[in-house]
DNA sequence: GCAAGGTC
């Protein structure tokens, strides 16, 4: 009798393979896959590892014109099955040939149990044989024994409720997304898509929200009023009780009361023990979190050098959500192995010392234990394997995770001490570290230190200072990637494995772009969240993922039936459908408006700036009757400004008007400039500041700044005050100006490239000695 | 050309 089993990929594959077989397993290929056979228990046995989903939803050819299909007819056709990874649908067929029965063996979860279904159905169109399934949350040789001996039923509803998802997600995204794109391209030439989905616009939803709050804030005045006290010979510093003050009159007179005291009384000292726990285990979502937090890597690159450490088996599996220890995990092993890694090896060996115990979260998504070390590599094996930027980085932040996470808490001594001044109290706090625990082999995060000198309560300190501060309440932070992380993964948005593609997303489609640790909001995406916040509210609120997955659950638990929660969801996403189409002008405007902006600003030769009437763009345009610098809003928006008449037109990138124009030009070539609202800069009295001359050393006559003089035809050196002194200026070839100084006199040396002819590099003083030198 | 979810 032979048993073909499903696996969800490859290394499970392998892994089950040797369990069971109790490592007597032998690989051969079939369709170019590896396939693990061996006897177990009387029977047996083939199992293959998918590559997750090998089929994917899609509309028929006949609706993939976008032009002829409306967008609304995706929203009640039925998308169809395809196999989308061939290789393996002729593996499994040929496996089912050989089958007397089937094991579905994949992960134990909603998107396993579909792909457990996705090979079944295949397999069952060559053969009909029962078909059962192991159910296993780890890859503990004990639990997958147990599953083996106790195979169940396969769930149909829980495969069914991927199936849910799948066609719900594909009919919303594509109806909406073909309609928006569409409907902007009315009014706005681009190529560019704009996308909309279940994942992707909520997640763009939670930028656009901090956004807005940025842009609506209104910052408020407040005072704080802060001492300086001395004891002994050590200064510290208070702040009074009443920490920001919004009423100046209440400052004030509190501040009055005080001025010139010298002297107060500490009222109060308390001293606390704080202890500060090591981190919980890394899950996937914590992972991206800290690499973004504390190494600057992206979600989408840390996952990728995960994917590699894994795949050179230097690391664990880096998708799970369980950040939790098996009972029996191995930490022992492990630690005797880094004892060979010098930076790691002293961590390690105290360890040992100890009896090793986790501390444990509280998350256990039956998956894969968490992210940990399962090969200790120096910093040159893992160079060396994993040939990406920061694999080392990555490496040992998991390493260091690890071990923090075996280490004893950090313990601080804090202590507040409450000062009186008069009967006017002020705080003030110190924190010193007793015990640095796990913190030492830590070091992403540092705690800052703050020592108060030692006092009792009646003492009295000296006031050595006393000020009453004006300050403005600051706008709220731009959102990091990992505060974005911790939002999509609390409102469910997402799964360990695709919350940096929805990121991605909305940077692809140029929603918003990352700088540095922070995400701003780009136009377009601002816009359209802007629009949909009015017609389409729910679709950029996370509620829309919940509503979809709460249909979902209904399958799963076998609450509704599979073609109740599709019609269900259809409807709902219909609703919002039609919303979106009764918005569409008010959307598209504003759009549209946007990207032709967006587009105008990437014309470096004619994009002048920001209309200081409208805020949309300012750029040089070319009629047959003329030119000028015209609006985008253009007709609701008629901002011109006048350009010269003749002549070739430069916009300099590098050279502002500090005279309030919106861009400086270059015409034919340097004859003279132009500002933008200003008109010829020669007749401007600030020409000079726009226009600093070029100091290229010290007149030896006067002793003055010698400067660089440009005419209309020639160029020559003369001195800032026009004694008389002048020298020539090379002629010939490409001439660039150097930092660099002539020893001799000071000025500075000329780089100058003739054609044919190496670059000669000399000091451009004529009259000094080091001349025609080539000095560099 | 469109989504989101697996994994390579």
């Amino acid at each position: 009798m032979t048993v073909v089993v499903f696996a969800e990929k490859n290394k499970a594959a392998a892994k089950l393979a040797t369990i069971l077989s109790g490592g007597n397993s032998t690989r051969e290929h079939m369709a170019d896959l590896p396939v693990y056979s061996f006897v177990a228990k009387g029977e047996e046995y083939k199992i293959i590892g998918l590559a997750g989903h090998i089929t994917s939803y899609d509309f028929d050819p006949a609706y993939r014109d976008w032009k002829a299909i409306d967008p609304a007819v995706l929203l009640t056709t039925n998308p169809i099955k395809n196999i989308t990874k061939k290789n393996y649908e002729r593996a499994v067929r040929q496996l089912a040939k050989q089958a007397d029965s089937i094991v579905l063996a994949c992960d134990y979860d909603r998107e396993g149990e579909n792909i457990g279904f996705e090979a079944r159905d295949i397999a069952l169109q060559v053969r009909k044989v029962p078909v059962k399934r192991a159910r296993f949350s780890s890859l503990s040789a004990n639990e997958v024994q147990k599953a083996f001996d106790n195979l169940v039923e396969p769930d149909a509803n829980l495969a069914l409720s991927a199936d849910t998802r799948q066609i719900l997600d594909l009919r919303m995204g594509a109806a909406f997304t073909r309609f928006m794109t569409l409907a902007v391209r009315e009014k706005a030439y681009t190529k560019n898509i704009l996308s909309i989905g279940p994942c992707q616009t909520p997640t763009c939803g939670f930028v656009y929200e901090r956004e807005k709050a940025i842009r609506d804030f209104k910052p408020e005045d407040f005072w704080k009023i802060e001492a300086v006290f001395q004891a002994g010979s050590s200064e510290f510093e208070g702040v009074h009780r009443k920490g920001n003050i919004r009423d100046v009159e209440l400052a004030k007179q509190i501040y009055e009361k005080l001025e010139g005291i010298k002297e107060a009384t500490v009222f109060r000292l308390n001293i606390k023990e704080k202890q500060i726990n090591p981190p919980y285990p890394l899950n996937t979502n914590e992972f991206l979190k800290r690499a973004s937090k504390f190494l600057d890597i992206s979600p989408e690159k840390a996952l990728e050098l995960a994917e590699q450490l894994y795949l050179a088996g230097f690391i664990s599996y880096p998708r799970t959500e369980t950040n939790r220890y098996p009972e029996d995990h191995d930490f022992k092993s492990m630690l005797k192995n880094l004892l060979r890694i010098g930076e790691y090896a002293s961590f390690a060996e105290n360890l040992l010392k100890t009896t090793v115990s986790p501390r444990n979260g509280k998350k256990d998504g039956h998956d894969h234990p968490p992210i940990h070390p399962i090969k200790a590599v120096s910093e040159k094996q893992i160079k060396n394997a994993v040939k990406l930027d920061n694999s080392w980085k990555v490496y040992d932040l998991i390493v260091r995770h690890f071990l923090a996470n075996l280490m004893d808490p950090a313990l601080f001594e804090k202590t507040h001490m409450e000062v009186h001044v008069k009967d006017e109290p002020f705080d003030c706090k110190g924190s010193v570290m007793k015990s640095e625990g796990w913190k030492q082999v830590y070091p992403f995060e540092i705690s800052k230190e703050n020592l108060l000198p030692p006092a009792a309560e009646g003492d009295k300190v000296a006031v050595n200072k006393l000020t009453n501060t004006k300050s403005q309440t600051t706008p709220p932070k731009r959102l990091t990637e990992a505060e974005l992380l911790t939002l999509m993964d609390k409102h469910g948005i997402g799964t360990k494995a695709t919350a940096p593609s929805h990121i991605e997303t909305n940077k692809k489609r140029g929603y918003f772009e990352i700088k540095g640790k922070t995400i701003s909001m780009l136009d377009t995406g601002f816009n359209l969240m802007d629009a949909l916040g009015v017609s389409v509210p729910i679709l950029i609120q996370p509620e829309i993922r919940a509503k979809i997955e709460g249909l979902i659950e209904d399958v799963e638990e076998g609450k509704k039936p599979f073609a109740e929660a599709i019609s269900e969801g259809t409807v709902l996403i219909q609703k919002m459908y039609t919303r979106l189409k009764s918005g569409k002008g008010d959307i598209v405007l504003r759009i549209a408006g946007s990207i032709k902006d967006e587009k105008l600003a990437e014309d470096k030769n004619n994009h002048i700036g920001k209309c200081d009437k409208c805020g949309r763009t300012l750029s040089i345009i070319r009629t047959d009757k003329g030119r000028f610098v015209g609006c985008s809003g253009y007709p609701e928006c008629r901002n011109t400004y006048p350009l010269p008449r003749k002549g070739s037109l430069d916009v300099m990138r590098s050279r502002g008007c500090k005279n309030g124009g919106f861009a400086v030009l270059k015409v034919s070539g340097g004859k003279y400039y132009w500002s933008v609202g200003i008109g010829p800069c020669f007749n401007c009295e600030k020409q000079k500041l726009c226009f600093p001359p070029t100091v290229i050393g010290k007149c030896p006559s006067c002793g003055c700044d010698m400067i660089l003089i440009e005419t209309k035809d020639s160029k020559f050196l003369g001195c800032a005050r026009r004694c008389g002194f002048t020298c020539s200026y090379p002629q010939k070839g490409r001439v660039t100006l150097r930092d660099e100084t002539c020893e001799e006199c000071g000025w500075k040396i000329v780089r100058v490239k003739e054609p044919k002819k190496d670059a000669r590099h000399y000091c451009i003083n004529r009259k000094c000695n080091k001349k025609f030198k080539n000095l560099l």
